[in-house]
Formats: structure tokens, C-alpha cells, sequence
DNA sequence: ATCATTCATCGTTAATTACCGATATAAGCT
DNA sequence: AGCTTATATCGGTAATTAACGATGAATGAT
């Protein structure tokens, strides 16, 4: 994975409230739109969604539209690279 | 770990730069210090240490002042425990 | 065709970040 | 004591980010 990328999904998941829209969309039974992770923070519904938007750039989740809502979906694929290359970056640190 | 220190770490290495310097600190076999961080990249001394200290502040690397120079190691302990919980979150967002 | 709902985008503001050159401090050397 | 070296910090600028309320576009319901 180019550095470039790999510094874009950790910038991405380098703020407290990006962490948890993951964990919320993550933990949502069935779909997670934009209104449900609203609900579940302290913040304007178009926050909520300049946030979502980072995450989306970053290829972290995934957009669904369903009928007049969107629903979002970690985007496990990507999640397993980015463990991957974030411990190859470890290993690299550490050895 | 906190979500606000994790965060915070991701952050750090949310920057093609500091990912650099990671790896620069970490290979030097000796002793590396800002001077030598420096002359690998295309930056001035001043930006350079303030990458620095983003990452001394996340606890991802650590001063040790010696003569006149101030040299940089990478704190594996700290890497370690952030693929930690890094393996954690990304368990608990794909399971 | 109208209305309601959902949500991305726009426009704004305040705060933070990235970068630079210049300066100050601190340690070692003469 | 004075000089050199290394580097953190200061002051400034431009760009980016985080937050908000308001608006517009798209979809589904009446």
C-alpha cells in the first residue's frame, strides 16, 4: 500500500468521533444511515456527514442507497489491508 | 485504550511525513537526530522538528538529549500496544 | 402534483495544521 | 569567556479542518 494511502486511513480514523461512527455503522444490526449515527452523537446532522464523507474518501465504508435513505457499511476488505499494512509498518519500526 | 489517545496516535501517523520519519528514526543504526531526520527530506529544520514533536506528544518516539544533540528512538513498547488496539478495533468492526 | 423525509452540499466561522525564516537556548569546545 | 553546533520555539502565512445552520436534490408517500 502506497504511503499516501496509508496516511490518508490513519488520518481518517485520527479523531474520536470518526472511530465511533465506524463502531456505530459497524454494530448496526441491520442498515446505518445518516440519521442513525446522528442520533447517536452530539453533533449537527451535516457534521455527521462531513465526517462520514472522510471516511468514505478513505475507502473505509461504503455507501448503499436505499430508497430515499443512504446506508453505510465498513468496508471489511479494506479494513483487513490496512491491518495488514499497518503491521508491516510495525514490524518495520521495531525489529 | 482510550479512544481519545488512540485517536491521537492515528493522527500522528496520519501524515506521509511522519510515517518518513518513523522509518528514518527506526533504521538509523546509531543515534538520530534532527539533522539527520532533516537531510532526508526536502524540508526545513524547523518543520522538521515540529513533525517531531507531533510524534513525541503521541509517545511514538522519545528524546534523548545527548551532548549537543538531541537523538530520537522509536518506543516499540508504545507501537506494539497501538497494533494492539489497532487489531482490536479492527476485530470489532469486521466481526 | 404536492408534501415529507433524508441527507449531501454550501457558506460561514473559529480553530488547527503545515510550512517557512529568524531567533534563542543550551551544551560542548578553545 | 567566547565561539560553534544543534535544535526548540516564535511569529507569520496559507491551507485545511471541524463545527454549525440553511438549502437543494432526490426519493417515496398522499
Amino acid at each position: 500500500m502506497q504511503d499516501e494511502d496509508l496516511a490518508n486511513m490513519m488520518r481518517a480514523l485520527g479523531h474520536p468521533v470518526r472511530l465511533n461512527i465506524l463502531r456505530i455503522v459497524a454494530q448496526s444490526q441491520q442498515s446505518c444511515c445518516c440519521a442513525d449515527v446522528t442520533q447517536c452523537l452530539p453533533l449537527a446532522q451535516s457534521t455527521v456527514s462531513q465526517h462520514i464523507k472522510v471516511l468514505l474518501e478513505a475507502g473505509l465504508i461504503e455507501r448503499r442507497s436505499q430508497g430515499t435513505k443512504n446506508c453505510y457499511v465498513v468496508v471489511a476488505q479494506k479494513m483487513q489491508k490496512l491491518e495488514n499494512a499497518f503491521g508491516n509498518l510495525t514490524q518495520g519500526l521495531i525489529s
